[in-house]
DNA sequence: ATAATAAAAGATAAAACTATCTTTAATTTA
DNA sequence: TAAATTAAAGATAGTTTTATCTTTTATTAT
């Protein structure tokens, strides 16, 4: 569904938006741990966000990744636009590169409805959301 | 959504049903061509689905590949499942190695009907299915 | 100022995916 | 049985994605 970087980069968001309460900072090597995810691969990816404001950082000591306010009411869909780009609003299912109402794919219309409630779906849920599901101790940003 | 591989192998399938009417059979340059996909990828693929009986092949003179009667009730999800495998199915959105209802990642509610309704329409939608809509002429397996 | 810390950036490498080219094997027709 | 045809198989190459390692830059505390 997404790739690999983009599942990183949304375990990441939630990672730092649940311990960046009370102005705390988020190391690089805390944020792979907790998300049992590569710590350079995803040191590359916090950079990416970082650089497109989805989240803010500090270098030096007690420097880190941290989220404000504003931070927290970014949507799934724009951590995937950030790092996958615009594939899953644009792209046809077989790959055509016109593929539209009016030129459509023979699976074209079946999809439709799928993708609106994907894109719903993914607009619709914030990273704020996702903190109290996880301050419940119910759900897993990783296994073990 | 698919791989490069599973876009050309359901446009592959589309086409040959469409061109094996009355005991007919399609050479893999016709197949190539019909699709828009490089010839000698997409005669691995068809080898990959002739391999799996999705689809029928004879060899030599006025050779080429067809379906039989059968073939035409294969369903998309048996295609995805014969080239890209069951990911769809069982692979956690944010790569958990499990995740289940017991043991969540934080978006599994979220996409779960999501995935439910993807995989009921491809299971439901079945090869003959297409090739009305592709008589019609108001719907492609290519551009231009 | 200096040393320590931690993100940013750059360079490299491994793996997977996509694509191409060449050879072989099977089948048909003459 | 020989030639032509076409799928099957094997070998190679390019591209993208994923991952790792090293160096640089910014910040803080001493």
């Amino acid at each position: 569904m997404f790739s690999k970087s983009c599942e990183y980069a949304i375990k990441a968001m939630i990672f730092v938006a649940q311990k960046s309460k009370d102005d705390n900072r988020v190391g690089i090597k805390a944020i792979a741990k907790g998300t049992d995810a590569p710590e350079h691969f995803m040191a590359k990816i916090m950079q990416d966000l970082s650089r497109r404001k989805l989240i803010h950082s500090v270098k030096g000591p007690n420097g880190g990744f941290y989220m404000d306010k504003a931070d927290l009411k970014t949507s799934i869909a724009s951590i995937v636009k950030a790092i996958d780009g615009e594939v899953i609003y644009t792209d046809c299912v077989l790959g055509l590169k016109v593929c539209s109402e009016k030129n459509p794919c023979p699976v074209h219309f079946e999809f439709k409805e799928i993708k609106k409630n994907l894109i719903k779906m993914i607009e619709n849920n914030t990273i704020a959301d996702f903190n109290d599901k996880l301050d419940s101790g119910k759900f897993f940003l990783k296994n073990k």
